[in-house]
RNA sequence: UGGGGCGUAGCCAAGUGGUAAGGCAACGGGUUUUGAUCCCGUGAUUCGCAGGUUCGAUCCCUGCCGCCCCAGCCA
């Protein structure tokens, strides 16, 4: 167990922790059985990561089991892609559903015999008002909807409408099953809900076995039933329609009586979790993908190099309660440096290269220092960096005029290089336009590997590069996509997006050693962040993400002036 | 003006009758061959507001205020 896990687990229990373990201890249920229910329309996100960690880790926490299930119910949106990309991801983010995959469609038949008995009770009636009728019939939110004209039609009948819906006779909107209910009812999910609409659309599973289909309310509770869902877990939108999940519940023969339990959705600070603003996202090009290394999605963290470890911490940090979030993206961030810092090998790279040429050492000549791979872990071991005459130097790390709190290099400064040797620069070359385009600097070969025999001391250490050695590299920086914390897209996304969310480096300079970094591990280029090779990367040509910056208390300083 | 949910620090979040945990962020200080990590320290005379009950209220009662969700044959 690491220490971050350790957190976790010492944290306090949520509420649906405590409901569950009174349930069990009272023998309510015999064992816990969740489920994850995605819609299989869209990519998973960071929210649905919440839903995810809560509902596996209930099924773990109290050895029990957890059901993934597609809410396959509508055809016309939902698409064997998703399907199998959320399956990708609920694996990747360390979780294993066993035997237990699911799909609504599954009881499709066993639905449709329950819609029957509801018809034979005299609990549903076909309708054939349309769409745009039904909203005028159901009333608004302070006055009571009025009955339809079809609510009283005989058993016989609705059995044969329904029989005739089943068998393709009407089109789309002509006919609907609705449940008999209340239609002056205060919650409008129990104005006579439609239970079947028509949908001539090919399933992805069931294919044209049909052309009805249960809606969500129809569905989901009684798939729980079957299933043996005991605690069915969902977001708070749905406490309205609770009501009616137990109504089905009641009024069925169902195996079984789940219940159900909400809790706040998660919501993250400059960025937007909704589906539609997902989806408008990649279709309007604002990125480039549902895995841009931007998105909120849980391929485009992935390909970022967010480690499914720290997302898991995270959503067990961010708690589950009923009250309206909005968990700032630092918290996520601390996650993932909290995780990197562990385990991220160490290596050297500079993103603004500034030459820096030692006069005192031979040209031609090079050697051999050793760096360590992760100070926090002696486990990590050593390697080799190749040093030389000419080096690479961070743009950032030299000033040629600096402020009293800047310590690293300057003109007739002495500074450390990691690993290395102290140099003091004696000179600064520029170009006709001003710029510094090379250090000429000295170097004490007394002290090798970074300290002085003498004892003195140096104020700053910076990161190289050998010139020779280095691999060229392209390195994008991310920022936030959305400028503002909770951004404001009435006036569509253009103007609340970020423009500088994604900055490219192409003229960036590594270590030897990141030639053959790993895809998907990251490392931390020191002083810096934390980097992953991308997905664009190929042979000869390495490109990096920068996962999350290092903490920067310089950049702070210098930030106030 | 209907129904449902929620108000504890900048952001999360415990506590639910005995005198406000913890984390993130922020800000100080120490260590440091990463201005990183690590360590130490600093926050609520107060729990949306107003009354009431009580020796005692964030917790119980009453009223008020504020925020979120619901009028898809989406989930």
């Amino acid at each position: 167990m690491t220490e971050a896990e350790a957190t976790a687990a010492d944290a306090p229990s949520n509420f649906i922790q405590d409901i569950v373990r009174d349930d069990l201890a009272s023998g309510r249920v015999a064992s816990l059985v969740t489920r994850f229910p995605p819609e299989p329309n869209g990519y998973l996100h960071i929210g649905h990561a919440k839903s995810i960690c809560l509902n596996f880790g209930l099924a773990k926490e109290f050895g029990g089991r957890c059901n993934l299930r597609f809410d396959d119910t509508n055809p016309a949106k939902e698409e064997q892609e998703y399907i199998d990309a959320i399956m990708e991801d609920v694996r990747w983010l360390g979780f294993d559903w066993g035997e237990h995959l699911y799909h609504a469609s599954d009881y499709f038949a066993q639905l449709y015999d329950w819609a029957e008995y509801l018809i034979v009770e005299g609990k549903a009636y076909v309708e054939e008002l349309s769409a745009d009728e039904m909203r005028q019939y159901r009333g608004t939110l302070t006055e009571p909807g009025r009955n339809s004209p079809h609510r009283e039609r005989p058993v016989e009948e609705n059995l044969d409408l329904f029989r005739q819906m089943r068998a393709g006779a009407f089109k789309e909107g002509e006919r609907a099953l609705r449940a008999k209910i209340d239609m002056a009812s205060g919650n409008i999910n129990l104005r006579d809900p439609v239970l079947y609409r028509i949908v001539h659309a090919p399933h992805p599973r069931t294919r044209d076995t049909w052309c009805i289909y249960p809606t969500y309310d129809f569905a989901h509770g009684q798939s729980d039933a079957i299933e043996g869902v005991t605690h069915s877990v969902c977001t708070l939108e749905f406490a309205d329609h609770r009501p009616l999940y137990d109504w089905f519940i009641e009024n069925l023969p169902v195996p079984a009586r789940p219940r159900q339990f909400e809790f706040s959705r998660l919501n993250l600070t400059h960025t937007l979790l909704s589906k539609r603003a997902l989806v408008q996202l990649v279709e309007e090009g604002h990125v480039a993908g549902w895995d841009d290394p931007r998105m909120p999605t849980i391929c485009g963290l992935r390909r970022r190099g967010f480690p499914a470890a720290a997302i898991r911490e995270f959503c067990a940090r961010v708690g589950v309660t009923k009250q309206e979030n909005v968990i700032e993206t630092a918290l996520l961030e601390f996650c993932v440096r909290e995780l990197l810092n562990e385990q991220a090998p160490r290596r050297m790279a500079v993103l603004n290269p500034i030459r820096l040429v030692i006069e005192n050492y031979p040209e031609g000549q090079s050697e051999e220092l050793e760096a360590i791979n992760n100070p926090g872990d002696e486990s990590a071991g050593t390697r080799r960096v190749p040093f030389s005459r000419e080096l690479f130097i961070e743009r950032d790390d030299f000033m040629e005029d600096p402020p009293k709190k800047f310590f690293r290099l300057a003109p007739g400064r002495e500074v450390r290089l990691r690993y290395a040797y102290f140099v003091t620069c004696n000179e600064v070359v520029k170009d006709e336009t001003g710029e510094v385009v090379e250090l000429r600097c000295t170097y004490d070969p007394e002290t090798r590997g970074g300290n002085a025999p003498d004892g003195r001391k140096v104020k700053a250490t910076l990161h190289w590069v050998s010139a020779a050695h280095a691999i060229p590299a392209e390195i994008r920086l991310y920022e936030p996509l959305f400028r503002d914390e909770i951004p404001d897209i009435s006036e569509g996304l253009g103007n609340a997006i970020n423009p500088d969310s994604l900055k490219t480096l192409s003229n960036c300079r590594l270590e030897p050693a990141l030639a053959h970094a790993l895809a998907g591990t990251s490392v931390q280029f020191e002083r810096l962040g934390y980097f992953c090779p991308d997905a664009d990367s190929s042979d000869g040509n390495h490109i990096f993400n920068r996962v999350v910056p290092l903490r920067d208390s310089w950049a702070k300083i210098k930030a106030r002036g």
